[in-house]
DNA sequence: CGAAACTTTCAATACTCTCTGAAATTAAGA
DNA sequence: TCTTAATTTCAGAGAGTATTGAAAGTTTCG
């Protein structure tokens, strides 16, 4: 294994994460510096960043804050040196429970709100009075009512597997392989 | 309830929807007409997405046939008419499994082989012989590994999520909650 | 076949998100 | 305090997506 072949697997590493981000609704840069931080045993400053995926200040000094805020990367002090420095949180398991924390927030719990609110303006009064088809709100509220409930059933599941952790995945697997049947 | 606050209700849905939508890498429109097919329960063509929307017949067309391609609404034939119509695959937990099945191809799928490749160019020959730094290689190795065995075991808990259904998710939250304690 | 009804395509345009780079701000050391 | 290093901000440029609308294509039926 050569110094080059370490380096090429990192960059590779690197760029293919950036791609992925893209698809989860983060932007490239800021994916691409999560991965830098990821694959680097040595912390990082804003400098190698702009050096090392060829962005402008502004760009990496945008995005490491999001990653801060986020709460997937940390600022350290390197004793002797006036730059911040930047290290990754590199625990998997943990950064997939921060990610899922905010995520939820800002993109789960707004569509169950919405739900429950949509439920509640079609609940109470009769459907008869009103001169209203129930055949059709009756089939309405079901819908809202399997995916307000779906909606629930994988966020539990998502909190427990955090919970659970690495460990005892393997448990976890074999249990649903039996029900599963 | 009035007829009105049925129309609102899923006008509010539609709306959340096509916004979260967003968020998960979907375009808005796309999102906004899947969501104006599940809370319909009669079939809807071109043109009624067109009017309730108000987009573009060219927009409207584009992102029903991408809905159709993902396999989440279905085309139909109304007799005595000639119009295409679409319906919604209603049930939530297929539809869960359609996307997770199509966005897994995409977007987990490519990252797990390239790890898996990043892996093979860090393997094999002697760090000491090559001055190598083993143990920065080493922390690397083993973040690959971890992040490798993450996304394995996510997979896994999805997949059987879906298998087991909406019926036995509550043995499931159960279980994990001893595990988890 | 031919006309009418309907659907798809795609070049042009509008829009949104990302990035740059230099100015403003903040923090550290003399 | 003043000087210098480092960081943040943000208006404008650029890149990438989404949308329109009209022309081309397809299907249905007499």
């Amino acid at each position: 294994m050569s110094l080059s072949s370490f380096e090429d697997s990192k960059a590779l590493f690197v760029r293919r994460w950036g791609e992925m981000g893209g698809y989860w609704g983060i932007n490239r840069t800021m994916a691409e510096i999560h991965a830098l931080l990821f694959v680097s045993t040595k912390p990082i400053c804003t400098d190698d960043v702009m050096e090392l995926l060829q962005v402008s200040r502004g760009n990496a000094s945008m995005n490491l804050r999001s990653l801060v805020d986020w709460g997937l990367i940390d600022r350290i002090h390197l004793r002797g040196d006036r730059k911040e420095y930047f290290v990754c949180r590199t625990d998997v398991w943990q950064m997939f429970e921060t990610i899922l924390k905010q995520r939820r927030r800002r993109e789960v719990e707004p569509i169950i709100e919405t739900i429950a609110h949509c439920r509640e303006m079609v609940t109470g009064s009769d459907p008869i009075a009103t001169g209203d088809d129930s055949g059709e709100t009756a089939t309405y509220k079901k819908r809202l009512d399997e995916m307000q409930d779906f909606l629930h059933a994988v966020g539990t599941v998502a909190d427990l597997l955090v919970k659970v952790g690495p460990k005892r995945i393997g448990d976890i697997s074999k249990m649903m392989m039996k029900l599963a049947g």
